[in-house]
DNA sequence: ACAATTATTCATCACATGATGAATAGAATG
DNA sequence: CATTCTATTCATCATGTGATGAATAATTGT
């Protein structure tokens, strides 16, 4: 019990540790947590413990809590928002006058789609974050339309050719089914899975790839193209 | 500053305040933080607060935090099962051989949506709370089965029927797109009315309930019956 | 070589958190 | 009317919380 002081080791590392980069480990610790748990749902402590660093450094970093939540959420989004956009362009100038609904719809979804496929580990807890924020009501619709609706205003742009004289009611509501359905199936919550008892698979995003855009397209031709609402119901 | 006991109200309370009943203010007011910060995001004395009473009262009703929270999920939960259960039946029942995939996903919606559209802030709030749970990874894929599978299995009887030699795969995904689409209208986070600079209001369920049914059963018809494909993409 | 800057850990603060045992007043029971 | 039961509040506990100033070592700039 003798007052010695042990030699704490403190202050800037060695070189040699920094390959990962100390931010990137911080928001990859983080990016997992809060996907999991959402924002409320994780402590600073957490993130520190798993990314191995003092919560001081989270602070020194990223400032406050949100402030981290903020640099993890933008971290993918302007890569994914550029793929995107880029898969859209390059199916417009494709397709040029025989574009279709299901075609505009599929360009949009493939990179986000493609990158689940991969089953990467980072880029599934980012779409689960992404999920969680688009169901939070008390500030998720900010942050959504933030980060993402000039990519949204992009798509809907192309689906206008894709539908001439098509009501923009119609068509910003069924993006809204669009997104939802989108978002479950980012969010992973293995639900389906136990529904269809293990017939289905959230994690299968290759029937996913290949049903929705046919599924969603569908639905848009039904609401934007009037006259193909001939068999109304007539109860 | 003398010692004087302060005389505190303590112990039961005078009989007249009871009518709105002491559990059920509680499980009011747990529902409005719930449904607006998931979890995690509320406290218990932030409920206790808002419901006037102590925290050790809210404890003594349903023991932990998360108690409190699975009797506010379950409570309305029951009701309207039953309602969807009905109504399904009511269609099925009075459509007999001209039962459609429409009709069907139309009777499954129409107690949802209808309690929605009455602005009753109570179900307002469930539904919220219903949408933060089926985007939460960690366990809302079990907690949505336990407390729905039993009727979203009687909406699939019922489309079966309008859809015979259906792909039981096909039946699911569908449901699957179906859910998200629910979900984020549920949620409310008021998103789509900035995408669509007020043109689309996600209060406006009297618009929801007019196209969501027919948007969804399109996408069911072009999944689930094959000869529909007809117009697939040749590129 | 020395000074300034940057990245990191340590120690700690003030306050919030979920939970609980004891106290107490009214209601129910006999 | 005495006893037991139920509903409620009070006071408090141990722990967890986000945050921060000081210390310190490596790096960078001069």
């Amino acid at each position: 019990m003798s007052t010695k002081r042990r030699k704490v080791r403190r202050g800037r590392p060695l070189k040699a540790s920094s390959p990962p980069d100390m931010q990137q480990r911080i928001l990859d610790a983080a990016e997992d947590h809060f996907s999991r748990h959402g924002f409320w749902g994780v402590t600073v402590r957490e993130v520190a413990q798993e990314a191995k660093v003092d919560t001081a450094l989270l602070h020194y970093y990223f400032d406050t809590k949100r402030g981290l939540f903020d640099a993890v959420f933008e971290r993918r989004a302007e890569i994914i928002n550029k793929e995107r956009i880029e898969s859209i362009d390059a199916y417009v100038k494709e397709a040029g006058s025989a574009i279709t609904v299901e075609g505009v719809i599929d360009a949009f979804l493939q990179p986000i789609l493609r990158r689940a496929a991969t089953g990467d580990q980072h880029w599934h807890n980012y779409f689960a974050l992404i999920a969680q924020v688009n169901n939070t009501p008390a500030w998720g619709g900010e942050t959504m339309g933030r980060t993402f609706d000039p990519v949204i205003h992009h798509l809907i742009d192309a689906l206008r050719k894709a539908l001439p004289d098509v009501s923009e009611q119609e068509l910003y509501w069924s993006y809204h089914f669009l997104s939802g359905a989108l978002t479950l199936t980012l969010s992973q919550t293995g639900r389906i899975d136990r529904l269809s008892e293990g017939l289905c698979k959230s994690s299968d995003f290759t029937a996913i790839a290949q049903r929705m855009a046919p599924f969603i397209a569908s639905g848009f031709e039904r609401l934007c193209k009037p006259q193909t609402a001939a068999k109304r119901k007539k109860s």
